[in-house]
DNA sequence: GACCAGGCACATC
DNA sequence: GATGTGCATGGT
């Protein structure tokens, strides 16, 4: 059973956050198994995937992306030239499709215009400078910022969801006002950078969400991690 | 019919 | 800087 080590934040000898994060990863990895999360066929598409997952369900999304795939857009120059009003249509199954494509626009002009439409040409870039550069494009925030870097570009950046905050709070690991930034340290400084376990971690932590820890539940008894 | 989903930008105070 | 609101579809 997950016994919580309550403690003030801290790093050092005695980083009892530490041992809880690790206890989670341990205690959800073999709750799960792994979820082999983020299926897509290129880099491109987890991009695309990232963008018209905001805040919707991804089952939604899929239809969305097979959409664009059996349009042929699923590559940077012809989605580009697509009109506005064809990409919307394509993309209505995933919600704010307005809203969407105008960011998908944004990211195709940034894709293009800076890295001749090449993802692979993000990959050299040191990572705090591609989130710089990702961050200044509308539409995209920090979470789908950092999504595209760990999954679209396997670089190992710690990814925080709304799920992960709500998880942290229950088991009191963190306080109400900590923000998106505050929780990405409070993991990046105590794993070893990890792509595919920042990828799985990140992963369990939304599964454990959606199954266990919903808003409208204030506690969950049969949640892997013995929530009270 | 209400609530939620793998958020973000913008207005307002 | 904190908080509220619009964006929109599909599943539960």
């Amino acid at each position: 059973m997950f016994a919580l080590k309550a403690t003030k934040l801290q790093i050092g000898t005695s980083d009892i956050l530490r041992e809880n994060i690790l206890s989670i990863y341990a205690l959800l990895n073999k709750h799960f198994g792994n979820l082999h999360w983020w299926p897509a066929e290129t880099p491109f598409e987890v991009i695309v995937g990232a963008i018209l997952t905001q805040n919707t369900a991804w089952t939604n999304v899929e239809t969305a992306i097979n959409n664009l795939k059996v349009a042929g857009l699923m590559s940077p120059h012809q989605l580009r030239q697509a009109n506005d009003s064809f990409i919307e249509s394509l993309i209505t199954p995933s919600g704010y499709y307005r809203q969407k494509t105008k960011k998908l626009k944004a990211f195709l002009k940034y894709l293009c215009e800076q890295h001749q439409g090449n993802v692979d040409t993000m990959i050299a870039m040191p990572t705090n400078v591609l989130r710089n550069d990702l961050l200044s494009i509308w539409g995209i925030g920090q979470e789908t910022a950092d999504s595209i870097i760990l999954y679209a570009l396997q670089k190992p950046l710690f990814v925080v969801d709304a799920y992960t905050k709500r998880i942290l709070l229950r088991h009191q690991m963190c306080s109400d006002n900590a923000d998106y930034g505050d929780i990405q340290r409070m993991f990046m400084l105590r794993l070893q950078p990890n792509v595919k376990m920042f990828q799985q971690y990140h992963a369990l932590l939304v599964n454990t969400g959606k199954l266990f820890c919903k808003k409208t539940i204030p506690s969950c008894t049969i949640c892997p991690l013995q929530c009270l």
